[in-house]
This record gives C-alpha cells, structure tokens and sequence, in this order.
DNA sequence: AATATTTTTTAGTTGGGCCTAAAAAATAAA
DNA sequence: TTTATTTTTTAGGCCCAACTAAAAAATATT
C-alpha cells in the first residue's frame, strides 16, 4: 500500500513522539506537531488506523503498528541520509538542513536510498548525532547522556543534540560546540542549575540548564 | 506567488509541448502528458492564466508567458541537474534517472540547487546530452542534428537523444550507442529509410529511421 | 452550405486533507 | 460527587485537483 506525503508526515510524528516511553500519544500533541488542528488529526489517526499502521481508540491516544513503525522508521532513515548528504556533499551547514530533510525525505525510491546510502560510505549518525535506523528498520540505540546530568569533574565528549532547531543550533555554534567536542564539567551551580564547563581545554563557559538538557554526551 | 506540484508539471509539460515551434498548445496534447483528462487540463489551464503564467483563450489554445517560462525552465534545471547527480554520482544508468528526477525537480531549495550545480561542476548538459537551463533561466542553444538528416558518408558524434523513455534507452545501450559514439554513415537505405552506420569504427550495423530519429549528433 | 466528427468546455461529483463550531467524553476541581 | 475545565470527536464546509457526462464550439467531410 503506498503512503501520501501527509501520511508519512503522521506517522513520522507519532514516531517522534513515541520514542523513550510506552504510553499512547494524545490528540493533541501530533496537532502540535504537525501545526494542524486536533479535528484534522482525529481524521487522519482514523484513516491511518484503517489503513493497520497505527493502534487507535477514540479518546485512548494512538500509538503505532508494527506495520506503521516499519514506515516511519523508514522516513527517519531517508530524513537523516540526506541531512549527512546535504552536510557533508553540499557544504551546508548543521542548522541549514532541518527544511530540506523534509522535503527529501518523501522521495521514494529504494534504490535510491542504497545508493545514497554507499555514496556516503554507510554513516551511524546524522549531523546532529541522531542514530540512522537500518535498511531493514531498526533503530540503533546509542545510549547518550544529557550534558545536565553529568556531575561536576567528570569528563564527556559531545555526540549528539536532543532538539534541532535552527536557533538552538546556531547558539551551539557560536559557543564552540559541535559534535566531538570535549567537555570538562568544572562547576554545577546550584542557583540556576547552570553549569560551568571547559570546551576542548578553552577557558571555563557558563551553560544554562536548558542548553545543557539538550546536548548529549557519552563520558570520556 | 508559490507553484503546487501540480502546477509545476503543467507547466513543464507545456513547456516541453512549445519547445521549436510557435504554435499554441492545444488542450488535448497537455492531457496526454500530463496523464489526465481534457477535462481537467481546462480547469488547470484557467487557474494558471489567472496566476499570470500562461496565456490562454478558451478553444484557441495555451503558450506559456514570460513568468510561466520561467517557472517551467527552473523545473527543467533542477530536473536535469538532479539526473547529472544520479548518473554521475550515485551511479544509476541514463535509462533509470527519469522517474527519480520527477520528483527531485520539485524539492524547493534554491541554495540546494545552487551547490548541486558546484558539486557537480556546473555541467552544461544532462546525461541524455539535454542542454541544463541556466541559473537566470536561459535554454542553451545546442544546434544539434538528427542523424536520420545526416548524408550518406558524413562522419559525425553522438551528441544527445530526442526521447528518454527507458526502452529508447536500453535499445541505443545495447546497440553501443552512448553520448560521444562517433558514427560514420556509410549508407542509407531507400526502401526503409534505415541507415548503415559504423559505431566507433566497428562493423556497420542497421539503424532504423525511427531510432536515428531521436538520436542527434553534431558533424565531426 | 449543411452535416458529421472531433475537440474543448461546462456542470456536477469525488476524495484527500484541512478548517470552524458545536457536542461529547475524559479529567480536574470544588 | 457534583460541577467546571480541558480534550477529543462529530458535523458540516472549503479548496485542490482530479473525474464523467453532456453541451458547445471548432474543424472536417460530403
């Protein structure tokens, strides 16, 4: 059975919104997401209910079919191909890439896909250190930290970002961060839950809480 | 004003439809491209005159404005370069690119395009020897030949092809027939209008007028 | 010039994917 | 536990881009 581009879209974001835990995903949050209203939503989670790609019961939340989460796993892999094609073949830059993916990401073609795949000689990881799921649909857990949860004087290395907004993204770069930068966590400041940290041996730099949740580590 | 994937095709589709000649294109031959009804092509062809990009008179016809043309070679560039990028890059055949660049030509990036052209060195055609609009929208002017037109012992070189449907393709592959062939006409033959050609200085072989139709060369 | 044929347009529907407004169900508060 | 609030669903519509069937215009034939 062949997926619209709204489809996809959907189920992608269902994806999304399942990843880390077991519960249902509400009406509402997918309307978040997919900037419509919860009315269009309800529509739709029927019509993908029918079609066998999601579990839904009105007023119980949706959470994907086995069938659904093999699609949508599919579209994260194409999303984050192209993110690695358009950054390390095009020259773009990490926060550039994000409304292109989406684009690219609906062109179907498997054979596509493979080539682009070797093209780019098989990488792990997106620009943004997210996991690219396999040809045969699943997803590498790579098991990060969050920056905020690592303790004073330990040392990390930056793998990956939980959040890739434009914005959030420049910051990073105009703080020296990017990915496989070294981390030394001098200081967490109890005041602000900010936290002091020296990038790649530089001087020590404050990192507010809300930065620092969403950049992920693994401990050097 | 923003162009839907539908209207893009039109488009397009009229454009290839006004490519040589002057004369208005009629409903019918836009429905036979486009995989539609006339029906429809009649709905499209108003929306479009009222966007300003084609001129258009009920029963006499359509040709694409300035603007329409504009938009239509934008479509073709990116069309073309994308199927530089599969054949050059991602190894597919000339015979396997055109699907694929149906869809590629409608990603909406206009820096995208612009590193694609880098990447690929600014080519001035596509692997089927078509000339790649340029970035301000102008058609180079190839002035290639048909080999049907060329004389008995004119030696000339396989410059580009008039058709890009896969079996078209395949058959000029398997008769070795590729961009840069040189031919040596040895022959043409009354009765079909065949021709006997030396490929690469092999053997003559048969090439039959519907083939050396669409095939087109320049003289050596 | 009158008639037949072909082409094109109009009129009326359809399905996809969205919307608003109102109703119903679930959840939270009194 | 009754009432208020929030969330979700239903009902009814809209726009886009397609469709069929029938009418109208253009073109070809006799």
């Amino acid at each position: 059975m062949s997926t619209s581009f709204a489809e996809e879209n959907y189920l992608k974001i269902i994806y999304r919104l399942s990843e880390g835990h077991d519960e249902d995903i509400s009406t509402n949050a997918v309307a978040e997401l997919t900037q419509t209203k919860a009315a269009s939503v309800t529509d739709m989670l029927r019509k993908l209910a029918e079609k066998g790609w999601v579990n839904y019961q009105k007023y119980q939340g949706v959470r994907l079919s086995p069938a659904g989460e093999k699609i949508a796993l599919g579209i994260v892999r194409k999303h984050r191909l192209w993110e690695v094609f358009l950054v390390e073949k095009m020259g773009f830059n990490w926060d550039e890439v994000h409304e292109i993916a989406e684009q690219l990401e609906h062109i179907e073609s498997d054979s596509l896909i493979d080539k682009l795949d070797e093209f780019l000689e098989f990488p792990k990881t997106d620009p943004h250190g997210d996991p690219i799921p396999t040809k045969n649909g699943v997803m590498p857990e790579l098991g990060y930290l969050h920056l905020s949860d690592i303790k004073a004087d330990k040392r990390c290395v930056l793998m990956g970002v939980a959040k890739d907004s434009a914005i959030f993204l420049q910051l990073l770069t105009k703080m020296q961060l990017s990915l496989g930068a070294t981390l030394h966590v001098l200081e967490v400041n109890a005041f602000d839950r900010s936290i002091s940290v020296s990038i790649d041996n530089a001087p020590a730099v404050f990192i507010s809480h809300e930065v620092a949740k969403n950049i992920l580590v693994k401990l050097a």
